[in-house]
DNA sequence: AGGATGACATTAC
DNA sequence: GGTAATGCCATCC
């Protein structure tokens, strides 16, 4: 949850992340949970910085996110005329690709995430 | 606690 | 490369 704001919040400009990309760097498991917590917890988060693993910004949203995609100057695909659905985000050239840092960052993020779900009593890791 | 929904992904046709 | 069907985990009612 945190998580995922922390990492797209990570996200540099004029770089995307697919749902499923930030489910595996943060081993959440789920994509859909990924836009699931953004529908809800992003208001102040670069959303726009996450799209769909065919380079499609978020279903309803899509006029919103092309503006900051002009405005961070995301490479696009296609033609965005008017408002424009024939267009995508070239995900091959805006796919960001975390740094040694973000690794750290990623790696303390899952440490966070395992330190939330170990919540869970009757474990049978001991003897 | 149970059922339905969701800003998705992947496989199959 | 498209559309259709199924699975995913969490949140909402």
């Amino acid at each position: 949850m945190e998580a995922v704001l922390a990492v797209v919040d990570t996200i540099p400009a004029g770089r995307v992340l697919s749902y499923g990309d930030i489910a595996v760097l943060l081993e959440d498991g789920g994509p859909r949970q990924v836009g699931a917590v953004l529908s809800r917890w992003s208001r102040d988060n670069p959303w726009w910085r996450v799209v769909r693993a065919s380079g499609l910004p978020p279903q309803g949203y899509a006029r919103e996110a092309l503006v900051h995609y002009l405005a961070e100057g995301t490479p696009l695909r296609g033609t965005p005329a008017g408002d424009g659905h024939d267009w995508r985000v070239d995900l091959k050239a805006c796919r960001w690709v975390p740094d040694d840092a973000a690794f750290e960052l990623l790696d303390a993020l899952r440490d966070t995430l395992h330190a939330a779900k170990m919540s869970v009593p009757a474990d049978g890791i001991e003897s």
